[in-house]
DNA sequence: TAAAAACTAAACTGCTCAGTTTAAAACTAT
DNA sequence: ATAGTTTTAAACTGAGCAGTTTAGTTTTTA
């Protein structure tokens, strides 16, 4: 009674299948991908493949989908509401760099907004799972501490939006474009030091 | 003797080719365009096309390319040397974000993420240009007024992406994901204010 | 005005790829 | 084991599209 799902599934191969499909898209973008290719990496034959899902559209969808509501779980606010606000909001912008440039982050990202208009839900489903989630969690810190009085905030959301931003500062672009794919702890450490320390310079209290 | 750019051009048509290609590329992306809408949208015979461009490729590169070069221009600091450093840093903040979230910044920037695999030499081109150019004008511009004892910056560097990013906050990853297309002067302005606040909390004298 | 060069429409080639079909084989359950 | 279901390989259909060819028309040039 696992029927849960938008799509008729009757086989025991859906999951193969949503796993290499998942591995194509992923790698490919939806034009790059073929089916074909997705059906030799699931070890899938193509019609058992079309008798789970209606078209490419559908299952592209399903996955990406799937990676948007994951992404959603990645994204676990690790503020520790016992530190001290400086610490805690260290560990979040070290915790959040290093997710906004992982390797996963940035395909989902790539993905989703390469299909932009081909896939318009998608891209809201992205936005609302990601950067819009995202935001909402770090705005319940900041209200916290501002209500405790360890910062001074006047427009939050803005101020949210800012530390989400410091914290991509120069790593994130780079990794965009392929400049660079891999960074260090300590490239990462510092971006979000930076972040924190220009952070606490407007909105400490 | 114009015949400076790369690739052979003999015929009167080849700026409307290009005017065109630039239409259908920069509304379609690569993948989307078929060379036939181009040559329709130009006003010019697929022969024709062919006869100044080996493939669609070159075209694209070269379109690209030049839209590259273009917003090379459009990053022009305003920045005016003789302003008190806290006004020039809110006007270049003002035209940074205006720029940022304008539809020509976004549809080069998610063009060339999205052809970023199929053309990494584009994807360089795009950083150069674009990130990397802005970056540099803006090193100068802070590092001037670190000299003056206007700013205090210990990594210049750092303070000019952090400056770039929280010009970005909020509306760059709306626009770009299309949750919205159009700003009014207010949110870009409010943005921008921040952005400055922030800025100079952490660097101001 | 005549030869040369540029351009045109339209048909054509060849390839890729989404989605279907078919006939057979492998699995599952009773 | 046998009936019913799921899966398979492989061939096929049909569409889209990059790039070419052809045979003829327009523009340029001298």
């Amino acid at each position: 009674m696992n029927t849960h799902s938008p799509i008729a599934r009757k086989g025991r191969k859906v999951d193969q299948v949503l796993a290499g499909a998942r591995e194509v898209f992923m790698r490919d973008g939806f034009e790059g991908a073929s089916v074909d290719e997705i059906a030799k990496v699931s070890g899938v034959s193509k019609a058992t493949l079309y008798s789970y899902f209606t078209d490419k559209r559908r299952l592209f969808q399903e996955v990406i989908q799937a990676e948007c509501d994951r992404m959603s779980g990645e994204i676990e606010a690790r503020i520790d509401p016992t530190a001290p606000t400086r610490e805690a909001l260290q560990t979040a912008a070290y915790g959040l760099t290093s997710f906004l440039v992982s390797r996963f982050a940035q395909r989902v990202f790539r993905i989703c907004l390469a299909e932009r208009d081909r896939f318009p839900e998608l891209s809201q489903t992205y936005f609302e799972n990601g950067p819009k989630n995202g935001h909402d969690q770090l705005v319940l810190h900041l209200r916290a501490a501002a209500e405790c009085g360890e910062l001074k905030i006047d427009n939050i959301d803005m101020a949210a939006y800012q530390f989400t931003e410091l914290c991509k500062a120069d790593l994130f672009v780079r990794a965009a474009f392929g400049v660079e794919s891999d960074f260090s702890q300590e490239e990462i450490a510092l971006v979000a030091e930076e972040a924190v320390e220009t952070f606490m310079a407007r909105y400490g209290a």
